[in-house]
DNA sequence: ATTCTAATTTGTAATGATTACAGATTACTA
DNA sequence: TAGTAATCTGTAATCATTACAAATTAGAAT
């Protein structure tokens, strides 16, 4: 998802574009790591030294109803967003709390399974596994 | 996991066995709601009229340590507990917020599957399909 | 049974991520 | 170019959870 697929959603949508949005946009959709909406302030404050955290949880919403993030919320009560909403697993190191997706036919396929055998049809899903990752086992 | 067990479980670990934590203990163990702390809180309120919501809090933390409850944390800021902490999916309907589990030799054999694919040994899970319930189709 | 003490409980205050609010600004429309 | 609703911003409010310190108590030692 481009700036300019970002444009044409929003628009779509009967949103306007603004410089925020777009910069708020950018950043989250590009970043793989499952930011924060703090981490997300910081880094866009560079070039918008004006914004601020609401306009980012106000844009960060707007991402989430669009279905273009997902929220992901932890114990130490800070959320965190995923730009990537298809079926995946985030493998979350218990220690350092690094997130990492895996995703994969076989991992769709089993989940569907699972599924199925529930006899459901999700709207939605999260599959978290949680480890000690290489660099905390030491 | 009876009063019997849990009273065991306590001691073995150390820790003192009081009412307030039996009482705590039992709400939570033998709710399979998912509730919450404030749930767990009203709950005992009628027989232990003096008991605190850091009691419960503090509670909750011993059994989360014990590995007896998993917390689920959600959008709108609440923690949920949850007494099965075996390998399962939590339905969850999106508009009224009720949780069912479901649990089965399939599942579990299906997330082995997945896990076994991503080439890593979890030290836990959560595994969350997102559904309109049948309640709030209409 | 009584005493001792560290663990636990309790009430209250502090925390902090998120949301509510209201006034200033601005993207779009005509 | 002007008009207006949407958006942005700064500040205050919210509230689940945690920190803290004083009072109580479970369990060990005598
Ligand atoms: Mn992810
Ligand atoms: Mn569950
Ligand atoms: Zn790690
Ligand atoms: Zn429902």
């Amino acid at each position: 998802m481009n700036t300019e697929q970002v444009i044409t959603m929003l628009r779509k949508n009967g949103h306007k574009v603004t410089p925020q949005r777009i910069a708020i946009c950018e950043a989250v959709l590009s970043n793989k790591e499952h930011p924060t909406a703090e981490i997300i302030f910081k880094k866009i404050s560079k070039q918008h030294p004006t914004i601020s955290m609401t306009t980012v949880y106000h844009t960060l919403d707007l991402l989430k109803k669009l279905e273009l993030v997902h929220e992901i919320n932890f114990d130490n009560r800070v959320t965190r967003y995923d730009s990537n909403v298809s079926v995946h697993v985030n493998v979350i190191c218990q220690k350092c709390g690094k997130i990492s997706d895996y995703e994969s036919e076989a991992i769709q396929s089993q989940w569907n399974r699972i599924v199925s055998a529930i006899k459901i049809k999700p709207v939605g899903q999260r599959l978290d596994a949680y480890v000690i990752c290489e660099d905390c086992k030491g």
